[in-house]
DNA sequence: TATGAATGAGTGTTCATTCAT
DNA sequence: CATGAATGAACACTCATTCAT
């Protein structure tokens, strides 16, 4: 096992508890929703995943009702599970946020260097795409995101996961050392946004190349103006 | 006057007329603007001037009442001059790639090579911050942005322009040659975008950071992924 | 034994059965509600009074659901004692009024003069405060009590226990003679009503001295307007 | 002129500003209302007009929707002049408790005895009828009502003119002493209350019956319990 | 012509009532 | 039987757009 794999290991000791069985990622929340029974779960589910679809399709002020229809409910089940809109974006949030996480400890579990894992990082992202989106969409979205706190303790998560690789890539020497975690998480959410003007295929496409792009200018090179932004200056 | 200069002045002969006095570029619909007497052209500008701050600030569903109230006008005036939301957004879209335009020519015009007048633009692009984002925000404004012949002639203009700089900088060989206009533009347009979480100086000095890792990546160097993206697919 | 005893003994006879128990009225629809079971009863007792309580304090519109987690049951088993809204709102009238014809009742019966036992009863009213309000409020709640058959008897009942007390009175020579049962009816059921802009003590204060007020009226002197108001007068 | 004259005539000079002309009282909040166009001001008039008898009919929580349709208007110009549920009964309530102070002024004004003033402003309370219910009736509408400075302002200016009228009749000798300004407004609001299970002219009778009982019992004579009720303690 | 009043369709949200567990 | 989840009709309220002043 090498450093990257004992720093990250380590680090595991900490995780919250983050119950993912799958792409389910309820948890950091979980005791209330746990123990809903198994019909209200599948709603809650199925709501989740219609306004994540309606959100993308149609901005984060979609009607509710429409929402409902798409996850073959009604409206008042909608509204027994997430009491307002905003209840309903914090839910897409963490379930979104909930993602990225997934995405990072596989990384770091699964690469054999922090280097790659980076990289996998950086260029999966494109995978998680409608994943971050919400926060940048509407004002109402990004205050029901940032007001709540089971979204920060994923934020928190995840970016103790960029931490540590990024260290474990600049001790490794293959990240430049001018580099914060804030400067990768930065990368990773830009380019977690829809792509102008392009669809589907051709979308991916140009993620992979401006992530490329990217990734070549994180190798050891000439300096950055400013200075290594930290994950701390992430946090709102 | 080196061979950028050259290219980009031949250019200019087919330059769409683009009545920029200073930041004002109501243009290219001109004729009916142009007629406008004295008192409700100023409204016009203001009340443009108010959909942009309101947008920004509420989202392009933002109610009419409050951008005309901020405009100064009553919401009849609003609507004498732009008959519905969709026109508005147009107006403003419109008045942002006029900006961008503005800001392409003059790095062509002002900087000495082409990689200069390239790196400056993606440097700059991010005091034309709140120019792009209306697009990526919601349906309707995208739709509405999309749909508008106008702002389509000001994207071919901006894709003109740039199309002339990089392949001057390639000339010069200071641009990796697998690199297409539509590259540079997905940058210029991804580094338009709020940076999440951050406000005011901080935002400016992430994006300068993340510029610079992108001009890092845009030397000469190893090979990327998929193909040049060109200008004309971004075409919508 | 006094002639106003002996007038209300003789009422006896006719008196309906009214199974009170304490403060417990649940009768004169009783043969279905006696056959409970001692835990479906008590629900039925628990769901009363926290009706009573909620529709004090949020009116007679109040959401089922709170009343039912007032009195510590599922909305179901609510629905199961009452099978709507009217049934409710019957069920607690009922015990309203049969609280007032248990005071009335006593008074007859524990009082040595008509005019004492009159007296205490437009005193006493105070006590019954919450009792008669309901119908005073929302039209749905009037609607609901006015179609109740067993409602009515209790007022049945309770004018015919009035009549009894007035007609002694008048007999005494303490109550003058232009006074119908249904002038005292009245005023009890206007001392009933809540005192406006006072809370607990002072209002119960303020209702003592209109109550003695209205005392002071009541005994002999010079003429009323109008006729003496019956009983029958206040059948609805 | 009388004592009660002066008096009457001396507070004269502190009235508030009260723009009654007829039954329009919009006054005391007259400032922004005054300067509503002629038409926006007449619609104003209706809504209340229907707001009252809707409100008399189906309680306070009645939709809407059935007030502006009574009112001849779209829901959007009842918004527009009262813009929730709340600002519609604070403006119902003062309008009512204008025509309460109105009738008081007038009684003062027209009567050669405070005595006089006394009995007809008891007597004509009945007139008054629909006034003063709101507040009596839900939770709602008591907030809206209390906690409005407006509505305040009218309850200190009706206060005011009881107290004139109370202290010139016990400077006449015709009213008890032990008796307060508070006592009275007391008498008067609860005669305001509809009366029960009767409709329109019986109810009438009815109110005035117990109002001669009142007056009867207001003229010296024995004591009261507890000790006068000040105006003062009417006050929220 | 500029204004802001009126309109009413569109949506968010609540809650009575039903029914699966 | 008790429970509390699901349903959807009903109502509050907003705001784009029209039009009288």
């Amino acid at each position: 096992m090498n450093t990257f794999h004992l720093v990250s290991t380590l680090l595991i000791r900490k995780k919250i508890v983050h119950l993912s069985r799958g792409c389910d990622n309820s948890g950091m929340t979980a005791d209330a929703e746990l123990r809903l029974r198994a019909d209200a779960r599948r709603n809650r589910d199925q709501i989740i995943a219609a306004a994540k679809q309606v959100f993308a399709e149609e901005g984060p002020e979609a009607p509710m009702e429409e929402i409902a229809r798409r996850a073959g409910v009604g409206v008042g089940t909608l509204y027994r599970r997430f009491p307002d809109r905003e209840a309903l974006i914090r839910g897409v949030a963490r379930h979104n946020f909930g993602a990225v996480l997934d995405e990072a400890r596989a990384a770091a579990a699964e690469e054999p260097t922090a280097w790659q894992a980076l990289v996998r990082l950086i260029g999966r992202s494109s995978e998680l795409q409608l994943s971050v989106q919400l926060g940048l969409v509407s004002p109402l979205a990004r205050q029901a995101i940032r007001s709540d706190p089971a979204t920060a303790e994923y934020r928190e998560a995840i970016l103790t996961e960029l931490d540590a690789i990024v260290r474990s890539a600049q001790a490794e020497g293959t990240l430049r050392e001018d580099i914060g975690t804030g400067d990768v998480a930065l990368i990773v959410s830009m380019l977690l946004r829809p792509m102008p003007l392009a669809d589907g295929e051709s979308a991916a496409m140009m993620r992979e190349r401006v992530a490329a792009l990217l990734v070549d200018g994180l190798r050891p090179g000439s300096p950055l103006p400013g200075r290594p932004i930290t994950g701390a200056e992430l946090r709102p």
